[in-house]
DNA sequence: TAAAAAGTAGTAATGATTACTACTTTTGAG
DNA sequence: CTCAAAAGTAGTAATCATTACTACTTTTTA
């Protein structure tokens, strides 16, 4: 279905090898380097089909972008709402609110999306 | 800080007696029956301040719009990715993971945004 | 190895959201 | 009460992250 492309592994690598929640401008940026005439529009395309996929997430914290995350181990996302930080949390295995005193962030409030295929949808 | 409006009152009254999650254009048509004038930027304006001060929640799911919730009591977020349904989940104390047995909904990925103040912007 | 399928660069267009302006409502001190 | 400052609103214009489009290139496969 997906082809091979030099400018999709370059994107993804360029993920799998950071540890933050680069914006589609980010990763833009980033494999520029390598590939210096890559257009923004094939970083967006390919991050769409890669979240598509499977093989990366999208994480969005309200700040107008869409952000990407190459580790699709489950954590969750610690957006601080003054500096605009997204800190990763590992709560492996524990109850969701015990990120209460995770690394001293204080948490307000959190939503969790669940992505997959509805009973409905499932049948069909 | 905030002063009464009836428009804030009307968009946080419409949100607390709905049980889904709909975008700022559907809190605009629903609102405007109350009160036919309103302006659709008065409509994005209160759902900002009002997910701002925490009284209701943004979710988004990745289908382009920004989704409200005036429900704040913690569930997830079950998105199908077929026919974009957004469903609530109470798991109640439980697993995360513990979802996939939910109303036979298959979760293939999930991203989950906790909202705070990290230890450092908490200290100044 | 050649043609169909999929992908790309570069640019134009889209549209959800935000900003702006003149006007109205709310608030609270006098 | 009352009136001025502060906050909010309607209506419209502007923004800008993202998507669509087109001519061209790369990948796939028979």
């Amino acid at each position: 279905m997906a082809n091979y492309s030099k400018q999709r592994e370059a994107i993804l690598n360029e993920l799998r090898g950071r540890c933050d929640h680069p914006t589609a401008a980010q990763v833009y940026e980033a494999v520029r380097k390598t590939i210096p005439n890559i257009s923004l529009g094939t970083v967006y395309r390919n991050l769409a089909s890669l979240v598509e996929s499977g093989e990366i997430l999208s994480v969005t914290v309200g700040d107008g972008y869409e952000h990407f995350d190459g580790d699709k181990s489950f954590h969750l996302h610690l957006h601080c709402k003054c500096c605009g930080a997204i800190i990763d949390s590992r709560v492996e295995d524990k109850k969701i609110k015990s990120i209460a005193q995770f690394d001293g962030f204080i948490p307000e409030t959190s939503v969790c999306v669940v992505y997959g295929l509805c009973k409905n949808c499932n049948k069909q």
